[in-house]
DNA sequence: TTCTAAATATGATGCAGATCATAAAGTACT
DNA sequence: AGTACTTTATGATCTGCATCATATTTAGAA
């Protein structure tokens, strides 16, 4: 489903900006939020105010789905990170597009499995996993996602609150790859190099 | 997608029995498993043999779609709890079931969301929570799906390998969450009371 | 009923990573 | 170039849970 698409069925635009909250825990879902553009995360936070990342979106992403199509309460939060332009689809025109848009059940079915698959090697990593190792997995998983060459645009507390761990803990442990030459760094970027 | 309908179809079901792995880690995927009877326990297992229980699948349910509709070699064990029929659908069948199988993709859609649902809240009590609140909340999670006045049937084993915590650690946790009226324990036994 | 294995129990000790504190680099903006 | 804010850095201490060891109880099989 591509977004365009939606504009010229008439969906309109909704803009949000940095720091906007979309949805909160509780929330009843109402909505799939297709993104036109900017960029928004995800995250669960204790009660003792430490976020856990749970996704990332894009331009061309959607996200809130799952919460509506099982009809439950939302439990993340999806917060803006950069100035987004947002698709609302209501409930039932979701529904509509599910039924009448060739492709894109199918389309649905893959992106959800692409994040049961990241949810599942996260769990294993929280569950198991000790801090160099749990780093070294999601440090691995985006460095997939840049080209040869390019750097990581993650601080450290990013990736903290991606492996459940502590900034300092996660300092500590970057540096420590690094001096063991798992990953590579060019001035205190992690960078991919093959 | 009934399993009788498939078994209608001629598929061909194949039995399993306990402690027979369906498949592992590194696997190309090739089927879809329909479980007509019997159980199985999705897991991942550490270098130092852990388990971490990725999920449970019963008669009626499927598992092994992720992996095949992404085409991506498996990242968990998947392991026969109790003798089991299970029905192997291949690639090209399980899509042919999503193109002509009306509602179908719905159900999956669907399925795959709660399972999402599960992993997010899981990943936020690993990666935020201390054990007694993750017990506590894996028990509540257990418990929802028994009857009142039901007991929950798993080991203190098996909860330490849905929350990634030691037996030893779940036993003075259970203690715990009992003697603060937390839960309600009958002869060793947790019990869902309302 | 007896034997055996699995599950539960409980104390003692160790350690990875959290927490606290404080500082030095970066980065962006004026 | 200077100010303010964010990110990275680093040492010291604390703590929850793992780990180890060793019972005791329960359940299942013969």
């Amino acid at each position: 489903m591509e977004i365009q698409k939606l504009i010229d069925k008439g969906f309109a635009v909704k803009t949000f900006h940095k720091d906007a909250i979309v949805y909160e825990p509780g929330m009843q879902p109402r909505y799939v939020y297709f993104i036109k553009l900017g960029e928004v995360r995800m995250v669960t936070i204790s009660d003792e105010g430490k976020e856990f990342i749970q996704g990332v979106f894009k331009a061309g992403q959607y996200f809130g789905e799952p919460a509506l199509l099982i009809d439950r309460p939302y439990l993340a939060f999806t917060i803006i990170n950069k100035d987004s332009q947002i698709i609302q689809v209501s409930k039932n025109d979701f529904f509509g597009l599910i039924e009448n848009e060739p492709g894109f059940s199918m389309s649905i079915i893959k992106t959800l499995s692409k994040r049961l698959f990241y949810k599942s090697m996260m769990l294993e990593e929280l569950a198991n996993e000790k801090a160099e190792h749990r780093l070294l997995t999601i440090i691995n998983y985006l460095l997939a996602e840049v080209k040869v060459g390019e750097q990581l645009k993650v601080t450290r507390q990013e990736l903290a609150d991606m492996t459940g761990l502590r900034v300092e803990t996660v300092i500590r442990g970057v540096k420590l790859l690094s001096s063991k030459e798992e990953i590579s760094m060019v001035r205190g970027k992690i960078v991919r190099v093959k």
